[in-house]
DNA sequence: CCGCGCAATGTAAGCCTTTACATTGCTAAA
DNA sequence: TTTAGCAATGTAAAGGCTTACATTGCGCGG
């Protein structure tokens, strides 16, 4: 008997189990279409010669890869991480693989990686925020690749995403600490120019203030990146502006956690003396001395969800729709009513 | 002139640049084998059409995939999140995509992870510690795809890996913590059974004890599953068993920053009625009040050296070979001489 | 002015599956 | 017994790229 060199194919399996490479790829993908005799040979068959279907043989002829791409700022962002932790455990339950890009939260960066995941065959993409050049949804619509955005939720999207609404989560923290008293707030930011979450964030501060008879221009706010050192920085600036803030926002939780151990560098009682408050309750949060008064956002749930929506779209055909989640104050340590 | 209805190509291409498919081919992956002016033609011809080439068809031809897979425990600890995301930058520089798939620490699934991978095309793997069914490498000989290991060194291990010896970098550790006139120790480790990496530092702090005069005995040891909670739960139940441990060696930071939590709850002075010593060096052991004590594990540099060592496998044929790293011991707060 | 050698380009086979359509061989109704 | 209908299986085309090998045409040394 002739011994084949190379990796067996479909075709050596027909051999092997003398039925018809159709057959073979019939039990492979349609198993009931096939009687069970023929299913136990060409089984046999298959173990025997260690058979392996090709991927691209498969993905050329099917026009699918199985395969839905992610593209984040960072997974060193624990929030992210979190969230695409779950996203690839929900889609390895449909059948799909994760394909991850990162941009450290540049945007040019995102566009070059959307194209590099389509032309890797990513049948979906899943994207974080809103803030994008049209000219790539055009593009995503033309190789016929659907995006749905995550970890935002903005009723007048025109697009589909899964997430929650900052602007109203922010709002929500805001009231709340301006019920407690304070009247001079100040806001540790990220960039918004690229940001729309840290857009939104600041706009729901800004709507409170509006709302409770404070005046948004009196909000003191200051742009950072991301980081602890960055958060500790920029805190140490907001105390040296003499603003006379008594609560001071940050943009997320490791932003607080920085502007927490300038506090205590400076000698300053949190919440006593200051209030600081974060946003995304990752663990940081908890453990961060005193802990930290944040906004709870469901990251996990939101990976699960976008997960489940990207593979029906694909295996259904069920059309993205946008799913709105809910956000939780969760109060801490760091945040008090202002002394009388 | 007829309008083609369906995506453009190579042909296409071809057809409206007046050259044949090979050249088009050539232009896209082999630039300087073609004259300017065909490039030039052949390049209009693509941006017209937006052309972009077939993936399936590509991966056929080339037997390629250009993705190398990474199957990790979890991205939900930071440990891997962060070497992961180094390792995708790094690859990305190569021009390879990451393919990322998660165990939840389950050998059982990693088995299927791997298998999944490989059969999604995948060039390469990143595997995570040695500990693997030898089954597993066969097939992947058998299939041609390499794996490297990271996370882990092991100078007698057989397979490369890119990683820092666990039992040293912890041996190093417990060696100080003796010199520091503790006697009675404690380690909550994780476990052992599935992860290679708790087996070395285990051992570690065994070596350093019999070196020291300490019976290897006497060392008090409890295993856990992964997180804060956890740690804490472990924390209390070694207190309770009133082995007089002074010093309580974590197998990571985040169990130790649990255990941290528990003994704020217990009323015990950290350090100074005991000491914590983590492991890993993660963003939490800086937060952590008192900050902690811990092993600094260089995951970035690992992620990088992983992703050269493996670009460098599938382009240049480069064998790969193992890289060991070193750790460093970070002193901070949580580590105190004891009482005379 | 000839012809060699080389750079540029073209031709066409091959990569391996899926699947529309064709065929076979039954069963069961008439 | 005949045959319609159906389940099981087979045949072969299609999918788009790369690349070995063939061809063309030009420059340059002799």
């Amino acid at each position: 008997m002739r011994v084949k060199n190379g990796t067996p194919t479909l075709h050596d399996v027909a051999f092997a189990a003398n039925v018809s490479t159709a057959t073979v790829s019939r039990c492979l993908n349609f198993p009931d279409k096939v009687s069970a005799a023929t299913r136990l040979k060409v089984s046999a068959a298959i173990n025997e010669l260690g058979y392996l279907p090709n991927f691209g043989a498969k993905v050329m002829a099917t026009n699918r890869t199985n395969t839905i791409g992610a593209i984040i700022p960072t997974m060193e962002n624990a929030i992210f991480a979190r969230g695409l932790q779950a996203f690839q455990e929900e889609l390895l339950l449909h059948g799909f693989t994760l394909l991850v890009a990162s941009t450290s939260y540049r945007p040019e960066i995102e566009q070059e990686q959307i194209r590099a995941l389509v032309a890797r065959g990513a049948d979906a993409l899943l994207l974080i925020g809103h803030e994008r050049d049209p000219e790539i949804y055009r593009f995503l619509e033309n190789q016929g690749v659907a995006a749905l955005t995550a970890w935002a939720y903005n009723s007048q999207a025109e697009r589909p995403s899964v997430g929650f609404d900052n602007r109203a989560a922010m709002r929500e923290m805001a009231i709340k600490v301006i019920e407690m008293g304070h009247r001079k707030l100040a806001l540790i930011s990220a960039q918004r120019s690229t940001n729309d979450r840290a857009q939104a964030r600041h706009s729901g501060i800004l709507d409170a203030m509006a709302e409770n008879g404070l005046d948004p221009n009196d909000l003191y706010m200051l742009e950072t990146t991301y980081g602890i050192e960055e958060g500790a920085q920029a805190f140490k600036q907001v105390m040296a502006a003499n603003t006379g803030a008594t609560a001071v926002f940050c943009g997320n939780d490791v932003l607080a956690v920085g502007a927490l151990r300038s506090a205590r560098e400076l000698n300053l009682n949190v919440p006593n003396d200051v209030s600081i408050i974060g946003f995304d309750d990752i663990e940081l949060a908890q453990v961060a001395y005193p802990a930290l008064t944040t906004v709870h956002v469901p990251h996990r749930e939101m990976g699960v969800f976008a997960a489940q929506a990207l593979a029906n779209l694909i295996k259904e055909g069920i059309a993205l729709k946008s799913i709105p989640l809910k956000t939780k104050l969760v109060f801490r340590d760091t945040l008090a009513a202002v002394a009388p």
